[in-house]
DNA sequence: CCTAACTTTTTGACAAAGTCCAAAACTCGG
DNA sequence: CCGAGTTTTGGACTTTGTCAAAAAGTTAGG
């Protein structure tokens, strides 16, 4: 993220000292989660409620600055990285997740043969594995 | 699935009357959640904890006899068509689930350009959208 | 720079989904 | 039918996230 405060006046959103450093923490630590990021945060300004962690990322959801991930058995996880429509590559064992590029190309990158009169908006890809820490432990 | 209690024998897991009523509740209402499972059991058995109805899952789940799906803001569901690699298309509002083929072909039916040096087993895909009701509702 | 209107942040209670544990009940081989 | 080993049950507990109301902060306008 070149410059998180010019990125929330673009949207029009007040700049609180909140919201810059969560947009400061999801671009240094992609795909943390909001426990985590409450974290970095704390060491960053002194203090942030959880609350204001889940408020700011449903802003900066909501308004397509960052992406929200939830992979199954991990809480959700946040990037910065949006619009180039990768997928990810999620740790079984630890949760570590990677980003992979798209296998196939544009989005919709995928198109099902059946549909059932859905309007489909996405096609999420996750590949599950073992990371090669979990692989050397067991 | 044509004989729950032939199924359970065959993997050598003890019998009893909540295994077949869970098996028999998922068979017959695809992509349920636990809590919808366990009250169709109810109605068809009379009474399970809802431990049970988790224990039974997970040691289905385990035993490859059925399959755990976990969409994001939902709570897990489950099946018993596994093993022909079909992914979801899962409605945004209402959370209806359909089941469709694998727009590749067979399992592993997508490979990552760059995987970390993760080892892959699975591909998961779920298509997004809004299924045909909700698009009316709007 | 100061004020007022509007948002955001905070605090604490609450909710959903699932797990942990020990006691009671059950299944199955012999 | 018995006994060993599993499964089921009930209840407390954990995690992740949401709701609501009061306090504090942000921004536009004068």
């Amino acid at each position: 993220m070149r410059d998180p405060e010019a990125t929330l006046r673009q949207h029009e959103l007040p700049v609180t000292a909140q919201r810059l450093a969560v947009l400061r923490a999801v671009s240094r630590h992609p795909h943390a989660t909001a426990d985590a990021l409450a974290e970095i945060v704390r060491e960053d300004i002194g203090a942030i409620s959880r609350q204001s962690v889940y408020n700011v990322l449903s802003v900066l959801t909501d308004n397509g600055i960052i992406r929200r991930i939830q992979p199954a058995d991990s809480p959700a996880r946040y990037e910065d990285r949006i619009g180039d429509n990768h997928h990810h590559l999620v740790c079984r064992s630890c949760g570590r997740t990677e980003d992979v590029c798209c296998a196939v190309g544009e989005a919709p990158c995928l198109t099902a043969h059946t549909h059932h009169g859905f309007k489909i908006d996405e096609a999420e890809v996750i590949y599950w594995g073992t990371c090669p820490a979990c692989q050397k432990k067991r």
